[in-house]
DNA sequence: TCAAATTCTTATCTTTTGTTAACATTTTAA
DNA sequence: TTAAAATGTTAACAAAAGATAAGAATTTGA
């Protein structure tokens, strides 16, 4: 850990806090597991079929979860700056996983692992901590996945879409449109008619004219 | 707590012991948070708009989680014998839950409330192993969420219901089919024409002529 | 037991989505 | 800079799904 990599992984226990409180001594026995790393644009994190081995925190930059079937690739998520990313399930239980992350512009990362992950964890002055801020982070975890679940029980691909629109804007701007069809469950082509349904009557007249 | 609920408490032991071990001492304390209950069919365990205030095991029957739109029910997910039914996002985080859940036949519960496991997550003797066995449920059940999802991205219905059968079958049986669709996200109609296209042809000629 | 309700299938028609391909625009990389 | 690749829209047609209704079979409950 050198010192501008030291200060990147300090915002690592932001995170961290949002959960559990730290002590600086506390701090500095989990900073010291803690890897400061940047991917280029179109890297992989993790690919298909590999044991997810480290969570990271995005600081800066984004990436995508994408599946591949029948040669055709289906982007399922994303993440953006502030969030975390990882194959999760692989990672919790060490089997291969079904998804490969790619960023999608150059990324600052800072990784855990999980070797280093299981040592907090059985670590006596942090044990108890860290066993807290893993049930916490699982907890909202289900909580994301249980409203993507909903809406696709509950909803049409437009009324989704419309409220990724509502919710989450940064990812329709600054994400490309058919990963964006993917993660709704349909087609581009879709997604386009879509769009052009729910345009304002006014902007369609615009374009029309 | 009488003699034969006691009994049936312990059930919920057997469940706790699958993510952490408990001496005698241990489970006697949590045990008497347990609150053993049945419910007819058709009963409600927790309606939509209610904060959820128990997670419950099902010793036996099973349960149906509805969402109402548009006046219509829309069926989102099951629980069967020995799972854990429980609208878990509210549980988690106290606000109003977004789901009916329903049994669909005589059903026996064992009842832990949000009241009781804060205490017992607070217990100077059980905090540290409650606090693992949240975790390891909740990161079982984002498994469970990630597998479903995914199926939703990159699974056609078609797929999704093979898939159910495959992996449920107890599902397909038990369970009426316009609810079967709900899960797959698909209607009645489209489940029961789904069926008819992947019935083996030799089948379809016996109904056929 | 028997009428009512539920469940499932089927048919018809409409709407939506998927597929493929063409084209314009923008972005990327050599 | 410039050719290649990626992105987004549109069109035409096919396939699938939704909506509605009718009817048969089964289950439920009084």
């Amino acid at each position: 850990m050198q010192g501008q990599d030291s200060e990147k992984t300090d915002l690592f226990r932001i995170v961290v806090e949002q959960f559990v409180s730290l002590t600086d001594a506390e701090w500095s026995i989990i900073r010291q597991h803690l890897v400061y790393k940047t991917l280029g644009k179109k890297e992989l994190f993790i690919s298909e079929g590999d044991v997810c081995s480290h969570i990271a925190l995005i600081i800066s930059g984004s990436a995508r979860y994408f599946h591949v079937k029948d040669g055709e690739i289906i982007t399922g998520f994303f993440s953006l700056e502030n969030e975390i990313i990882s194959a999760y399930p692989s990672f919790l239980t060490r089997k291969p996983c079904n998804v490969s992350i790619e960023t999608l512009e150059k990324t600052e990362l800072i990784l855990l692992s999980h070797q280093s992950l299981q040592e907090l964890l059985s670590h006596p002055l942090l044990s108890f901590k860290m066993e807290r801020f893993g049930r916490l982070i699982a907890e909202e975890l289900i909580c994301c996945y249980d409203e993507r679940i909903n809406s696709f029980i509950i909803k049409t691909p437009e009324e989704r879409y419309i409220a990724l629109l509502m919710k989450s804007p940064k990812i329709i701007k600054h994400i490309p449109q058919h990963y964006i069809a993917n993660y709704l469950g349909i087609t581009p082509v879709s997604l386009s008619r879509i769009r052009r349904r729910i345009m304002e009557p006014s902007e369609r007249t615009m374009i029309n004219s």
